[in-house]
DNA sequence: GCTTGGTTTGACCAATCGGTCAAAGCAAGG
DNA sequence: CCTTGCTTTGACCGATTGGTCAAACCAAGC
């Protein structure tokens, strides 16, 4: 089959390096045996997760088909299989890739650091992650909903650690009247939660609010919530 | 091969108005035909809405598979089929029928009342719903996570008239001076977050706080938080 | 017993699923 | 030119999907 250069019938629309594949271990692996990963192969693999992020985020696991991976990813589905192995291969890369830089804004409060100025500004950088990697939003909280098959040693261990540990800096601040008092771990649910719910359930805000665009208010109001609740 | 007749390779030229709805719509419309409902028939529909509750609640709708509802409900494939035409009958009757219920405790927020005392009862009711019908929760999660396919145009219609219309009582509240300025529309969406949070990521939760019950200090936390944002 | 009408089922179907395979395409070095 | 090793594909497989169908089941009225 003579493919000329770029016959592209539904191909790649465009999407620029929309997600490159920092972390999400799109060149670590070969695709098969034990042998150097070529440059094509990182290139391809990154194109997968792509799209792999694109359609697991918007279905879910069962929900997705890996032709339609394939599809979007401008490849056949045979071809895609010569560089992940199974659809679960591809599912298990992205989330275990992601989930670091997704829990990284907690890790980086600083004991050191202004107590409310922390905790403002890790609001702020968890709604950025919110309005810049909606799709990756999505991903984790299609896997929670549907009970966490692929991560849940990871949640109660490694995320739990730290959040005991972030949990009990904030209880340090509110003992030394730094802070006012509240519940720390309810404290860290609810930043987690007001703001991926502008990813989440950004279908539902925008048919609300018409027109106006959710992320212009939100910033301001996150702030107004939490100096109140916070501020002693 | 007595196989033949029945042309139509597939199709449903009718789909008689959206399934029944009192309530949860199990029992108005009967299976098939015009025919009054019987009460087998009222029950077993209750009984099928129950299974694809759990189902669809767990696997979101593309994820979820006829025969595992059927399973679940204790009947043969068929058996189901017979009194929900379709998978997406089924789906439909859900959400239609759940969405009235789900939205409720807004509509009550009074006009009349006390103005904080409306926004943490609303606050306290809607954390209620999520304890005791997490499964409605994660429905409505999963459907909206998805797009909204089947109720788009009920968000951007009905619910966001609802809102509108209790966002500018709130408005008309904070501009006689009676609970502290913030933004009404986000501030609706954050009840829904915070509330909604612990029934749909709560695997996440429970996974974080161990043995602790994540809706001990929920309530208590929401109150506080509430409390210091509106009052003036 | 027979009829009637709602109910239940095993067998079956076309479409789609995830995944395999052998064969072919292809660029680059010799 | 030929080899070599990575890349790509059409054809195909068994399993599962949503849905159909004719036949059987079953209680109740005659």
């Amino acid at each position: 089959m003579p493919k000329n250069p770029a016959p592209g019938p539904k191909e790649d629309p465009k999407r620029p390096g929309a997600l490159a594949a920092p972390g999400t271990g799109a060149s670590a692996q070969p695709a098969r045996g034990g042998r150097r990963a070529t440059r094509i192969q990182t290139e391809k693999r990154a194109t997968i997760l792509d799209a792999a992020l694109e359609v697991f985020s918007e279905r879910g696991f069962r929900g997705s088909t890996v032709d339609e991976i394939a599809t979007r990813a401008g490849l056949s589905k045979p071809n895609l299989l010569y560089y992940f192995p199974s659809k679960d291969a591809m599912y298990t890369a992205l989330l275990t890739g992601l989930l670091d830089i997704w829990i990284d804004p907690l890790r980086s409060v600083d004991p050191e650091g202004e107590p409310l100025e922390e905790l403002l500004s890790y609001v702020r950088r968890k709604l950025d992650m919110s309005r810049t990697l909606p799709r990756e939003s999505r991903l984790f909280a299609n896997e929670i909903l549907q009970g966490a098959p692929h991560i849940a040693d990871i949640l109660s261990t490694d995320l739990k650690a730290l959040v005991d540990e972030k949990a009990a800096l904030i209880q340090s601040w509110m003992d030394a009247g730094r802070l006012a008092q509240t519940h720390p771990h309810h404290l860290i649910f609810s930043i987690w939660s007001l703001t991926q719910h502008y990813a989440d359930f950004e279908v539902q805000i925008r048919a609300v609010m018409g027109s106006e665009d959710p992320f212009d208010g939100a910033p301001d109001f996150f702030e107004t919530v939490y100096r109140r609740t916070l501020e002693r």
